[in-house]
RNA sequence: GGGCGCGUAGCUCAGUGGGAGAGCGCUCGCUUCACACGCGAGAGGUCGCUGGUUCGAGCCCAGCCGUGCCCACCA
């Protein structure tokens, strides 16, 4: 116990990975796999990129997750965090891919068999980080179970479902319309499509018609895409263009004939009201194109370069250095009527950030309609709820209009789809075919198909294994709103159409956490921060150098500190960082720990166990006995509603605001005489409160708890739920003390009475039969019995009554005096307010009984405090 | 274009019908024997604007202004 008797302030660089130590060690965090999901609690954590280091987002959503955890796991329930990583394909192929680069090799040239090996030589090297991380956070997940996406056993399971929904025809080959990214060589889904603003020019071009009797305008962005023209649209109803509905003009630059034809699609108003149809280069283009039965010759390539069906001039061009070169033809030729700048929002890679190209390829698509209809079902039943609600009419819209899902990847690091072909012939299955010359696909799936499964797959399926029958479906998919359609809503698919049940009953969408400018928390943009500097120390970049924080380094705040201060700034908002918070989270963990140096000091080695004394009798014991409960009430059901913030206050609240600033205050003399039912009556509050805290600020709890004489085992794995009485009587007795001292120390400060001086007084007040001694000590006032004869010098008001000071040390009478007539107005304002209020017929009439009572009982009390003075 | 949210003390944010709150910052006072990275006491808000509903509005409704996000195939 002597680092309790030396260390004034607590020391999270020492105690944290001392107690991660004997958690690791202790196997608390290893459910075993028995009894079934309706009576265990799970959780399956969004898994990390393998790739990864731990950022805010992650340390602020395994703080909810963690904390969710541990209280179910403290309430006695068999409870798993499932925990593992994520292969995610682009995003390590680019790393690996990066540090090739340095060598000076590529992928290209190392084949993709030593590819890919390099790519498991790296994640045995960097994936363990993250979870190490984890470790470090305080995060209590099965590790003795992490899960990879690309296991053999995932791998199995990845082809199953491949194969399964492929019988069923959901899975399918089609050449489509895809967003092709450039920058990776490889389609990617809608989803990972953003829309950025761009100023692009509108340039207005003159297609001559055939007859010769003129030209028709249209207006485009992309004039190279011209090359690739199939056809000329207007609107059926435009006056202007119907006479020449079924004429043809000519594709300047190449001579193809035009039909010009007619399609609701297109908008009289913008441009010319006539548009330009590029079946291979625009989506939009291509649902027309396939409407009019057009040809779709393609003029831009995978590899972003113009191709052989461009004019051979053309042909082989970057896609920028070809719209140079056709507009300059076209100036040329006198063909660009006119231009204007032009902002609209263009779609670009969220992977590689390159622009999309949208083109014609082939690739294999999911069908999604089928799947979305149970997952809707589910949600509208309620089965799967959403917190806060208002996600579920986003995810319902975004559901019935789901559309089918580009799942191949023109990638090599991920699971290579189960696809021969041989000639014509296509086969899908885990293996090729018997006889010769089979060919696998060389494309891998879209990360998301793999983690669509995660929840299911990390516990054994498609086996029937204990783990599945224990902890699927899991509890609640703890996530930010960035991939409820990602990730969120394919499981849900998923694990209905393989499993038969929801994977997760409850859905919490967290905010998302950004830097205190409100940009959000980028490491390229410099304004993210390794959670790891605030919990060690580390450097503070300038952008959260303001707010009198200077630059330099964050102190080492722990992680009990930053956990607290990351759940108390949640909200159903975005928020934006604030280190004031973890600072905050910093000075209760000090507060508790003092508090808990102060009790265990106090009480002396002894082994007195903690137990609540059979029933105290002292009012501030059964006081902060209730408090407590009220405590744990409160906080239970802010967890158990998602409401971390609050919990985090509550507790705060608790600790802070009654535990230390009044309850140890008010025990100190008692504690002095050693009393025994006193020491008995605070390990056990002591016991509790760190149980209650448990869940939020686990290291720090864990290290008091097991300075407690009698405390048995880990707190972590402790089960409690005890249940002390709340008394009213004894909440009045010392919350009249409470108002009262307030009251005095509040005159004292402006009558000038010096801080430490003990005023002679004399108590005229009722309910403060035994707590009397607690108001004289507080209050510092030393009640002269009986006597009189001295000249009270003031009156103070206070619950009941008032204390009448007498002359004692100087103090300034007229501040005193003065203070006493702010009051009496007060007060006299009040009762005025009241009483118009009462005299309100309608009021009386219409507000609630006891709306209205609750008012006369004040008015009573406000002229019995007036009287009084 | 559609949808969702936000605008409360200098800063970051709580507060969904009955007399405005927290943390930080600021001012004043305290080396009180758990904590001076502490303790005590204060100052500081026309609750974006306008109108409405109501006995009563920060809270409900409408409009406006400002601001953020999501979805969407108008060249």
């Amino acid at each position: 116990m002597s680092d309790l008797e030396s260390r004034t302030r607590y020391n999270p660089a020492e105690v944290e990975p001392r107690i991660a130590k004997k958690w690791l060690e202790s196997g608390i965090f290893h459910p075993l796999p028995e009894g079934d999901a309706a009576g265990n609690y799970s959780i399956a954590i969004p898994p990390p990129n393998v790739t990864g280091v731990l950022h805010m987002g992650h340390a602020f959503q395994d703080s909810i997750m963690d904390t969710l955890i541990r209280y179910h796991r403290m309430r006695g329930t068999r409870s798993k965090w499932i925990v593992g990583t994520d292969h995610a394909g682009i995003a390590t192929q680019t790393q690996v891919e990066r540090q090739l680069a340095q060598e000076g090799t590529t992928r290209e040239q190392l084949g993709r068999e030593r590819f890919e090996q390099r790519v498991w030589e790296w994640r045995q090297e960097h994936g363990g980080t993250i979870i190490e991380q984890l470790k470090r956070l305080g995060a209590s997940c099965d590790y003795a179970e992490e899960r990879f996406t690309l296991d053999e056993a995932y791998a199995k399971a990845v082809v199953k479902v491949f194969v399964a929904l492929h019988e069923k025809g959901y899975i399918y080959r089609d050449r489509y319309m895809v967003n092709w990214d450039p920058g990776t060589g490889s389609a990617i889904s809608d989803l990972e499509v953003e829309q950025r603003e761009v100023t692009d020019t509108l340039y207005y071009v003159d297609y001559p018609l055939a007859s010769g009797t003129g030209a028709i305008t249209v207006a485009t962005v992309r004039p190279e895409t011209m090359l690739a023209d199939t056809a000329i649209a207007v609107n059926p109803e435009d006056e202007r263009y119907r006479r020449l509905i079924g004429e043809t003009a000519v594709l300047p630059l190449v001579g193809r004939k035009l039909r010009i034809i007619a399609d609701e699609y297109v908008r009289p108003d913008f441009g010319t009201g006539a548009l330009k149809i590029t079946p291979a280069h625009d989506p939009n283009d291509f649902e027309i194109g396939r409407r009019h039965g057009l040809a779709q010759p393609q003029v831009i390539g995978e590899d972003g370069c113009l191709t052989s069906e461009a004019p051979a001039r053309f042909a082989g061009m970057a896609v920028d250095e070809a719209q140079r070169a056709v507009i300059a033809e076209l100036r040329e030729q006198g063909l660009i009527a006119r231009t204007e700048p032009y902002v609209h929002d263009v779609p670009f890679s969220q992977r590689s950030g390159q622009r999309i190209e949208p083109l014609i390829s082939l690739q294999w698509f999911m069908g999604m309609r089928e799947l979305a209809r149970p997952a809707i079902e589910a949600v509208t039943s309620e089965r799967i709820r959403f917190h806060p609600v208002n996600h579920t009419r986003v995810y319902l819209d975004w559901m019935e209009n789901i559309r089918p899902w580009c799942i191949s990847r023109q990638l090599w690091w991920g699971h290579r789809l189960p696809v021969w072909y041989r000639g014509v012939e296509t086969y899908v299955g885990s293996r090729p075919p018997r006889g010769e010359g089979w060919r696998q696909d060389p494309d891998v799936l879209d990360t998301w198909f793999s983690s669509a499964l995660w929840p299911f797959v990390t516990l054994g399926w498609p086996d029937e294994t204990p783990e599945l029958r224990a902890f699927y479906p899991t509890d609640v998919l703890v996530t930010a709103r960035d991939i409820v359609f990602l990730w969120v809503a394919r499981m849900i698919m998923m694990g209905l159409e393989f499993t038969g049940q929801i994977p997760f009953s409850d859905v919490y969408v967290h905010s998302i956490i950004q830097a205190p400018d409100g940009r959000r928390m980028s490491k390229s943009l410099g304004t993210g921060i390794d959670p790891l500097d605030l919990i060690e120390g580390g450097p503070r970049p300038p952008v959260f150098a303001a707010g009198g924080k200077p630059a330099g380094e964050f102190p080492a705040y722990g992680a009990d500190a930053l956990r607290w201060g990351l759940l108390a700034m949640s909200s159903g908002q975005d928020v934006k960082f604030s280190e004031d918070k973890i600072a905050q989270g910093q000075q209760l963990t000090n507060k508790l720990w003092n508090a808990a140096r102060l009790i265990l000091l106090g009480v002396g080695g002894e082994d007195s166990p903690a137990r609540a004394a059979a029933i105290p009798t002292a009012p501030e014991d059964r006081w902060i006995l209730s408090r407590l409960q009220r405590a744990r009430a409160e906080v239970h059901s802010r967890i158990e509603g998602y409401d971390f913030s609050h919990a985090a206050l509550a507790l705060y609240d608790f600790i802070y605001g009654e535990l230390c600033d009044w309850y140890l205050e008010l025990i100190k003399p008692r504690l002095r005489d050693g009393e025994p039912d006193l020491a008995a009556t605070l390990l056990y509050v002591l016991t509790e409160t760190v149980a209650l805290a448990h869940p939020l600020i686990p290291f720090e709890t864990e290290e008091i708890y097991g300075h407690i004489p009698g405390a048995v085992g880990l707190l972590a794995g402790r089960v409690s739920d005890p249940t002390t009485p709340v008394d009213e009587q004894a909440e009045a007795e010392i919350g009249n003390v409470i108002v009262a001292v307030q009251t005095l120390r509040a005159w004292r400060d402006t009558a000038g009475v010096k801080a430490g001086a003990v005023v002679p007084a004399k108590l005229e007040a009722a309910g403060y039969d035994t707590t009397t001694e607690h108001l004289a000590r507080l209050g510092r006032l030393s009640f002269a019995n009986g006597g009189g004869g001295s000249e009270i010098v003031a009156t103070i008001p206070i619950p009941g009554g008032a204390v009448e000071i007498l002359a004692g040390d100087g103090f300034d009478a007229a501040a005193a005096q003065e203070k006493l007539r702010q009051r009496r107005a007060k007060l006299e304002a009040e009762i005025e307010r009241a009483e118009r209020k009462l005299a309100n017929e309608r009021f009386v009439a219409k507000a609630p009984p006891d709306v209205v009572q609750a008012e006369r009982d004040k008015l009573a009390r406000v002229r019995t405090e007036l009287d009084s003075l």
